[in-house]
DNA sequence: AACAATTTTAAATTCATATTTAAAATAAAC
DNA sequence: GTTTATTTTAAATATGAATTTAAAATTGTT
């Protein structure tokens, strides 16, 4: 047979794991597929990554980076601009990755969930808590000075769990086929907006909370 | 060897299936692992299931079925309360539904993500779209009569991610040891009341908005 | 106590798939 | 053009687990 150029089984290989990955799970994807797919040897999995364990971790390294890549976690939005703003950028982007079919990244996190082999520790680490801790700082900066840690990390939360979990159930019902699950984003943008309306009004809670508690019968 | 009380071997099967399927997910719990916990011969669960797919769906009702009887969705809220405090029980009985050690159903569903069996099909229908239901018009009241059934949808999602989402996670950190993950939630009634803030601040956010948007120079 | 129905047991079977092996093919180096 | 390193291939091996089978044990019934 003719020879690919250099490394290019290699990427076909990563591609056609993260697709097949993401169709079955960890599990019930054969390396047998996802060589057929690419286009490459049945053994060609054991050769270049020595095991499908290591092609699944390799393939969820290289959908993280391109998915991030393509959807920066600024949202465009500049350092200079005010936290609302920023805070708007980084849902956006949060929101438009998960919504993009291209990106596998999260459906192979959750995968982790059913079938860990304990990929989530390292990314944890390195990728995970990096991203949390910008949003941390936008938000902490919307609650003010006088806001607690605690109360910084709850608002955080919230914010992470009307991003993700929406949209990955959204993403469930497609890749899954259930049509029965209700479909209740029809547009990104007004989602997106949603979100941050009951970010902003939640965070102008916090804050009127505050005030109040320190007042001068304390 | 001396027999089981009628059903006795068919109910530690469900509990110990259950358990293990939460700690290794479908493909990885073995028929045989489940057995042994449950004190039974290998061939018990194709004896009394006819298969593994079907202990593992059997075991989801049964998870599910504990789960709501401990957590009734309500949260012990009378229905002729008002909505603000109806909506608190609702959103306290799913929190602490979720936090339960001993409920399994949500890592379960989680799993059928990663390693789908058809089961979330028929569950949706008859389980979840029921308790939705009740959570929709709860929120639908709140919005008050002007508001349109898209903005109950959006603000109702919002609501489930907050409670799903942050949980899941916490109690995926415990299930896999992921010691990086941050803990956010230290208090449960805490974190039901933070989520109450941001729910009834993000509804009062739609209402005010809706009020503007139909003054008289529409 | 004998019979029938049910439940439990151990062993055998069947099946699927990851991994290993070694040979063949190709490209690069000198 | 010969040698060397790399890549691809097909076949063989090993492994792990679900399922089936049929016999043995137990309980309930008359």
């Amino acid at each position: 047979m003719t020879r690919q150029a250099a490394g290019a089984t290699r990427e076909k290989l990563l591609i056609a794991a993260s697709d097949v990955f993401v169709e079955k799970g960890f599990r019930d994807a054969t390396v047998a597929e996802i060589c057929r797919r690419a286009g490459a040897n049945i053994s060609a999995v054991n050769y270049y990554f020595g095991s499908k364990k290591a092609l699944y971790q390799e393939a969820w390294r290289h959908s993280f980076a391109e998915s991030i890549a393509a959807h920066p976690q600024d949202g465009g939005v500049s350092e200079a601009a005010p936290p609302e703003e920023r805070l708007r950028g980084q849902v956006k982007a949060l929101i438009e990755r998960i919504a993009d079919e291209s990106s596998k990244d999260f459906f192979i996190s959750q995968m982790e969930f059913a079938n860990p082999t304990g990929l989530l520790h390292e990314v944890m680490k390195s990728e995970l808590i990096p991203l949390r801790e910008k949003t941390l700082s936008v938000v902490r900066e919307l609650l003010g000075p006088e806001a607690t840690e605690e109360q910084v990390a709850l608002c955080e939360t919230c914010i992470l769990g009307m991003c993700m979990h929406p949209l990955l159930m959204q993403r469930a019902r497609q890749r899954l086929k259930i049509p029965e699950a209700p479909v209740v984003i029809h547009d990104l943008g007004a989602y997106i907006e949603h979100v941050m309306k009951f970010a902003l009004a939640g965070i102008r809670a916090i804050r009127g909370q505050c005030r109040i508690s320190r007042g001068p019968h304390r």
